[in-house]
DNA sequence: CAGTGGTCTAGACCACTCA
DNA sequence: GAGTGGTCTAGACCACTGT
């Protein structure tokens, strides 16, 4: 690390800068631990506050991650997963055998794992509720929550959660309202013995830091924004059957739309 | 605000959790000016920075606003403008005789102003060299950066950025390689007079937090990300024609895509 | 100019992790 | 228990905004 560096800049930007670049050059690797705080502050002649406010602009950044009483890392960067607008197609299902999830993963050498946390009947929230034509004042809807989970061999960490909102009329007497074991395939098959066969998505995509319950649920670190897919499945007769509500961490995942421009 | 509240919470937090609750009960109005740090840290008996550390919390949340010199604000709320798939669609693009951008404005009483701000002949970056087909070593494509503003009545602020890249060889000998001003109609219309009708669109989404200075030329509040968004047209012949990479403010702007799915 | 936030200091004690 | 980050204090001075 260039202790020297330039001259008129704070010192707390001067030991970002120089942490940064560090971390750039490669000198500190990914994993690596920073010196602590304390040897930072005599190393540089100031105050061990200064040498937070500077371990904090780069936790911001996303470069690092700070561990209490463990240390400050140099934060992993991993590739992006990428969810395509094809996640529903029935060609796509059939060939591969297996859900686009578990295919992104599988891809990338990862291993999927898929857990339906609940299953209740609730009424709609106000967006959900509006997507489906429904009301939020009654309980006319079957919710699922699902949570995306992503193993690299040496540890499994949370991607997205999806939040499937099924109007009544459609999930009642199926497995839809009651199983949390769909099979290795996703939903889409349980709509079809419905009568819902997809021919449309809407998907409306948003982005914002999570919450502090999103940030802990979903293990998100410093400095990472959550992607918002709000996404509603319309069937051949063009009724919307069925709203999921994604939120995934924006430093896993992407998404990937091919989509045809009619004249 | 409430400042009896809990007992054991840090006092970082009560406070940051007593203006939190203001702001969401409405007692602080939005626009509102949060009384100074040192006013609230005799109210509440800590240290300066500790009300520091409170309003820090509520700024990273995008709360608040933080102004040199001026004072804390309830940060204003925008509604969130969307931006569709179907924006490259001829037939949309003839029917309300606006670019989707100048579209989604006026749905929302809003005054577009879009400034192409260069056009160069460079090289082009990896991933877009990657989806064109061509070599990053030669400078093979236009470069067009435009910037789309959106102004309120009280003040004008920055959308988006798009930057085009587009093959030397689609773009020579028009006015796509000369020209800034190309009319309130997109880019589309002068790609189809070169023989590139759209068929296909593209779009690879990411959301993460901007760089500086991303945040400083958007302008982009405490706790926002951006949504990057990388487009590709391709026309009839599946030849990928232009490649734009789009950088929105997330509290501002989301996108909406209508998709037709295949069996 | 007064008032605001921005940075820094030199300490103190607490909470967590690991050997 | 030694070492780490987390929070807090009570001051100081700087930089920016407005009158």
């Amino acid at each position: 690390m260039n202790e020297e560096d330039t001259g008129r800049r704070l010192p707390s930007r001067r030991v970002a800068d120089g942490l940064r670049s560090a971390i750039a050059a490669g000198e500190l690797a990914e994993g690596e631990k920073l010196p602590s705080e304390r040897a930072l502050a005599d190393r540089f002649g100031i105050a061990r506050n200064t040498v937070r406010e500077a371990v904090r602009l780069l936790s911001e950044e996303g470069l690092v991650d700070v561990r209490h009483g463990r240390g400050v890392f140099v934060r992993r960067r991993r590739r992006l997963l990428r969810f395509g607008g094809a996640r529903y197609s029935r060609t796509t299902r059939q060939e591969t055998g297996l859900s686009p999830y578990r295919a992104e993963l599988a891809e990338q050498g990862l291993t999927p794992r898929v857990e339906c946390t609940s299953i209740e009947r609730v009424a709609p929230p106000a967006d959900v509720a509006e997507r489906l034509g429904a009301t939020t004042d009654a309980p006319s809807v079957v919710r699922r929550e699902n949570w995306y989970f992503a193993s690299d061999g040496t540890e499994e960490y949370p991607v997205q959660v999806g939040v499937t909102y099924i109007p009544w009329e459609v999930a009642d007497g199926s497995v839809l309202a009651t199983s949390a074991d769909l099979g290795r395939e996703s939903l889409y098959g349980r709509f079809e013995e419905r009568g819902h066969r997809i021919s449309r998505s809407r998907e409306e995509v948003s982005a914002r830091m999570p919450t502090p319950q999103e940030a802990s649920g979903l293990r998100i670190p410093a400095g990472v924004p959550v992607l918002e897919v709000l996404h509603t499945g319309i069937d051949h007769n063009g009724l919307p059957f069925e709203v999921t509500r994604f939120t995934m961490r924006a430093d896993l995942g992407g998404l990937d739309y091919d989509m045809p421009i009619e004249d």
